[in-house]
DNA sequence: GCGGTTATCTACATTGATGTAGGCAGGGGT
DNA sequence: ACCCCTGCCTACATCAATGTAGATAACCGC
């Protein structure tokens, strides 16, 4: 009877990469309930063992997924940031805030929040993206007002921007409900501090 | 031999209060991973089956804990808002922002917005947090510049102090390094809001 | 085509956490 | 002083998830 069972043969780096996928879904969907072996290898069509072949332990897929996942997180920021290489900082800091609070990353920094204890030594700073910050703080710097810290208001700007962002990704929707606020209140914020940032630049 | 065992005998008021207690700091402290029955019970003393006896299930523990720390923030949100009843708005919005960023608000929000879907229906508004953000607004909008809808302003003014406030409280430890920017810098973030913000208001 | 490598499977062992059963004991009521 | 209610405990049952062992089959090189 035993009807053999179709077997897909992948190299290594395909099987890892389509695990990762699958991770980075159910954690987007389910929370890190979803984030166990078996439901994650069943996402993607495979036994829960050969899951553990490539990643060795549970533990390992999730320091793996955050790993691609912040790999990921740093490149849209890059990419946010070079897309508009002009001097044009409200759309790159527009950009940087879309980046940082689209669905998985906000995620990625939650679960950072609230995980176990084993993950915090991870997210390692990255040169590009140091490069990248080191020329952005200037162009943002000197199109602001005139003053002897132009500099670290830049970076502070940057800051405010990153962190709203997080909160927004993290929040956003349960904020209003929260502050007795009206729901549409939330989805027109980040236009909104778009605009206003961009009236900080070029208004004196 | 079998050495009596001391026994404490609460009120089922006083367990449950203990239990919460113990869980928050658990969650604080060891993130999702410590919030079982058999952690918690032991942090405050119980066996884990007493604990189940107060809750029914972990599932039930754990709503409970939602409910009292949703319950606490707002009231946290409340006291922040009242205790400088006179028109200082600046100051109120720099208490919002303590009271969001404060570890176990900010974990709060990071666990809801990552962990399963049976808390996500919680959350519900509260009278007297209406209440007070529906005095707040125009308190704040008066000392706006004037223009057609200074209200608007002032709505939006406390949403980006309240996703900035998580935003920091979730990853402002991680995000400096993320950015490349100097660790120092986070932690002069929320002092430099907040003059930002008296500068905004008391300006024109 | 043949063989070796290894990704993949099934089946099982193990652990940890959850939940249950039944009896013990603290404290208030009478 | 006694009794009852129920908070509390020990011991066990159960289940879900992790991890392991050994067999099997897909692909690559010869």
């Amino acid at each position: 009877m035993q009807r053999p069972v179709s077997r897909r043969r992948r190299t290594p780096e395909q099987a890892r990469e389509e695990i990762l996928r699958a991770a980075e879904t159910r954690l987007r969907e389910h929370g890190l309930d979803g984030l166990n072996v078996v439901d994650v290898a069943a996402a993607c069509g495979m036994s829960h063992a050969t899951l553990l072949h490539h990643f060795g332990s549970t533990a390992g897929m999730r320091r793996a997924l955050v790993e691609a996942m912040t790999d990921r997180l740093l490149r849209d920021i890059i990419e946010a940031l070079r897309c508009d290489p002009g001097p044009e900082p409200p759309e790159l800091l527009r950009d940087l805030f879309e980046a940082l609070s689209s669905g998985g990353h906000a995620k990625l920094l939650a679960w950072l929040s609230v995980g176990g204890d084993a993950l915090s030594d991870d997210l390692s700073p990255s040169e590009p993206v140091r490069a990248l910050f080191a020329a952005l703080v200037p162009t943002l710097a000197e199109r602001l007002p005139p003053g002897p810290d132009r500099q670290r208001i830049a970076k502070r700007l940057i800051f405010l921007v990153a962190t709203a962002a997080v909160g927004y990704g993290v929040a956003g929707d349960r904020l209003p409900r929260l502050l007795a606020m009206e729901a549409g209140e939330a989805e027109r914020f980040p236009a909104w501090l778009g605009r206003q940032i961009s009236a900080l630049l070029s208004e004196p």
